[in-house]
DNA sequence: ACTAAAGTATGATACTTGTCATATTTTAAT
DNA sequence: ATTAAAATATGACAAGTATCATACTTTAGT
């Protein structure tokens, strides 16, 4: 692993913290952050963990749900590079969420204290965070809407484009995320065996392809007629 | 009505603005206040229509939620006195939800531009709204993970707790609030049928009286029970 | 008080979805 | 390469839920 890449002022990942310019800051910004590497499914933070940090991924791909009964899950997004993490515990001592890692990933922890009179400091970055909230409310209740009123069918298609929108294909349409029939389950809020067959069914009717544990999206326009009804995530 | 109850420096409502003691700024916020009262069942605002205002509720209940198809919604919230109306229209040009009254209401309605301008003069209450949002949040996605594992009877179950902890009851355990069937279900994610079936049940089990349009909670421990592996609202 | 309209309750039925069982495929370890 | 374990696919079935039809109750307007 290249410690190199992780420094604030060369990060590439778009963290809320990027577009200061105050160089000051940044470099006590740096001195507070901890690095966290780790390798695929692997927990970062549990359900009633106290919350000491707040974080940003820097790379890999992370899932945040509730834990359900008989294993099954409820999760609620799929974060990627750039994203923040634990945002949720900025006002509650205890994560009111698990997450766990599904790629290999490193992420930058910042002490939740020195996070907050961070944001004190900084108004307009207090306000880019106040409308990623806002933007997060928003699509968190249009999960709520597509989980009341779709049918299984309808969800699998919308996670599919939900995918496509969040993580994007390789050129040759190939899903830039993997996931077991499991966690696509746990998201679109049916079971394993469900996702199984509407895949299947999707197979057939020539809208993906389903290669080993990838997807490959061949009519994106046909997926959105089925979840047309559906508000989309953005 | 009585128009002195609205002014800001004597409201009662838990509102934002609330306790800030700079009296100069109560009265540029009151200037800029316009103050609509509305009779039962209106439209506060729709779906897509452009957001020129923030809002509080000084008394009343409005059901905010997004449109489906047949004239089923999806209600996300009922909000009462003090509560925010249009808050994500921060951060979006139009509504991504509507809102009507369900009772008699009046509401204390703020520029956009200037609610945006005063927070960014006023980070106290610019971090109380970040908190808020990020309650918000916990809340949407308790419901997300409700919507997508609970059976109908749990999800009437958690609703009558949520209507419980939401409005409370009078000393007669009398819910402090009256709803439709239509809107109970829109809001439970199931139908109105659905519903009327397991109130019977719930009566039939001595867990709450039915009496006309109000509902009478006789077990509140039971219906927890039943709800039990449910997270619940606060 | 009467009547029409709206809302609610409830049973029958059909459809959707989850569960279970089993076969097949893929993955990972030796 | 071989084998065991895990994950996936798929059909049969059961359970849960939505829909429909209809009777009943409540509300609001005359």
């Amino acid at each position: 692993m290249n410690r190199q890449r992780l420094l604030c002022a060369d990060c590439k990942a778009p963290c809320l913290m990027k577009g200061i310019n105050d160089l000051e800051a940044v470099k006590k910004v740096e001195e507070k952050k901890t690095v966290l590497v780790c390798s695929k499914n692997q927990k970062i933070f549990h359900e009633d963990m106290p919350v000491n940090s707040i974080s940003f991924i820097n790379s890999g791909i992370i899932k945040v749900y509730k834990t359900g009964i008989n294993g099954k899950n409820h999760i609620i997004r799929f974060s990627r590079a750039g994203d923040i993490l634990g945002h949720r515990g900025l006002n509650t001592e205890y994560y009111p969420v698990s997450a766990s890692s599904i790629e290999d990933s490193s992420i930058c922890l910042f002490p939740k204290d020195f996070f907050i009179t961070f944001l004190g400091n900084h108004s307009r970055i207090a306000f880019k965070l106040l409308m990623f909230f806002s933007k997060e409310l928003e699509n968190s209740e249009i999960m709520q809407f597509n989980l009341a009123q779709m049918n299984v069918r309808e969800k699998v298609a919308e996670t599919l484009l939900y995918l496509n929108t969040t993580f994007g294909t390789d050129k040759n349409n190939r899903l830039n995320i993997t996931l077991s029939r499991q966690d696509f389950s746990d998201y679109a809020g049916t079971t394993k065996e469900q996702v199984s067959k509407i895949l299947s069914e999707f197979q057939s009717e020539n809208l993906i392809l389903l290669d080993k544990k990838d997807i490959i999206i061949n009519e994106l326009n046909e997926l959105k007629k089925i979840a047309s009804f559906g508000v989309h995530l953005s």
